[in-house]
DNA sequence: TGATTTTTAGAGTAATTACTCTAGGAGTCA
DNA sequence: TGACTCCTAGAGTAATTACTCTAAAAATCA
């Protein structure tokens, strides 16, 4: 028995990613909840304000996720770890999608997310530092910077640039598991040059664990089994 | 002397890129031009066809940079061209923003997307095989393709990333060089790891040169200078 | 029970916006 | 000059859409 703002807020969340934040009128979220678009208006003064809601669950979500202490820490854990983050971006894709629009609509929303982002790329290099500590990563600072960059580059476009290249992935939910698993095999691509001793044994088992299969994402992979025919109907 | 037509499609590309096509209306374009909506419509029959005839540009653009043979490649040289590569992107930088909207709404749009997404991958491809050739990168085939698809993630999203972060550099262009830049060191931190040889030797001068300013972009660098304090007006 | 507050319905509206239509100007060519 | 095509103006419209307002149901509480 959820509260009519939280349903408002899930039904939200679901268009939002299916259909893209554009295309989804906050008629037609009341309708799809099946209740009235005063009811709508009652709990959320502007669509903005479901937006803005939505971000602060999803950053919430995502800082527990990055505040949660785990222990020695190994390669294959961290990999499991962001596996796990790249899933949480996923459910709320539909914010990196229109992130300009959004931060540019609404000056206090784009203070809360510069914040939010500095928290995450910090708390990214801890754990980029941890495993150099250990022995499993060998870098330097400036190094560790760049990769902490690129990872994030990485998963906050990883949504939208699959979303691009299969525009059907919205609705296939069959997809999300193979594309989240494309995802952390580029991240994967990204750290191999610097791994060492525990990390290199299990490379290959991890990256034949998140290559994608041949049937899925085949753009980014190279050869294309049956989309070479272009332009006949 | 150019003609409407094309007069329509500067001053669209220009409003689209600062503002956001989202909030560019046919008739603002028609204002800004100093035209009827009428006169834009004989043109364009609709506004969808104004980004389709930029996706065009943007794509032959690209793929004519992407064609032009280069003689005997070396990393400095391949670097400059990415640099140019980003830069062309930078313009049409309100394409890869709302990219999933338009490729949504429009299918034919999303099939030449596609098609062209490959062949600048395969060229990507081709680029950096040739630099192994030569001995200047070391990896191996899956690296290669790991390698590219995180360059073109990168160069694909960079300018909507830097515009999420600093909502104000749609309107600064100064900045616009110092963001280029820092796209253009990230690419380097993805390839520093297999550079070998004549790379090794200007890899410090190298990143010196695109390494961002200490003004500029300072989030994804690490130290804030003075946006620490948050939520106090 | 009655009073008060919270939640809901649903009709309605003002504003926006993509696009149309008609008519007339401006080149061009015979 | 006249006919014909290309280009342009600008008023107008149908549809959408974010949001409001009033009143009533439902829950809460004394």
């Amino acid at each position: 028995m959820t509260s009519t703002k939280e349903r408002i807020l899930n039904t939200s969340l679901a268009l939002f990613n299916r259909q893209g934040e554009r295309n989804v009128t906050t008629n037609h979220i009341a309708d799809a909840l099946g209740i009235s678009p005063g009811n709508l208006y009652y709990h959320f003064r502007n669509k903005g304000t479901i937006v803005s809601a939505l971000f602060e669950r999803y950053s919430q979500h995502l800082l527990t996720l990055l505040e949660a202490p785990q222990g020695p820490l190994t390669w294959t854990i961290k990999t499991y770890y962001f596996e796990g983050l790249l899933a949480s971006m996923w459910q709320y894709r539909f914010f990196h999608r229109d992130l300009t629009h959004f931060l540019h609509a609404d000056a206090e929303l784009a203070a809360r997310y510069q914040a939010f982002v500095e928290i995450v790329l910090e708390r990214g290099r801890v754990i980029y530092g941890e495993l150099r500590s250990s022995g499993i990563l060998e870098l330097d600072d400036e190094q560790l910077q760049g990769l902490m960059v690129n990872t994030w580059v990485l998963m906050s476009s990883w949504a939208g640039l699959v979303h691009g290249l299969r525009p059907d992935a919205a609705a296939d939910e069959a997809l999300d598991e193979s594309l989240m698993r494309h995802g952390v095999y580029q991240i994967i691509c990204l750290e191999e040059p610097f791994l060492r001793g525990e990390a290199r044994e299990h490379l290959e088992e991890m990256k034949a664990r998140y290559r994608a299969a041949n049937n899925t994402s085949t753009l980014l992979l190279g050869h294309v089994p049956g989309l070479d025919r272009t332009g006949s109907e």
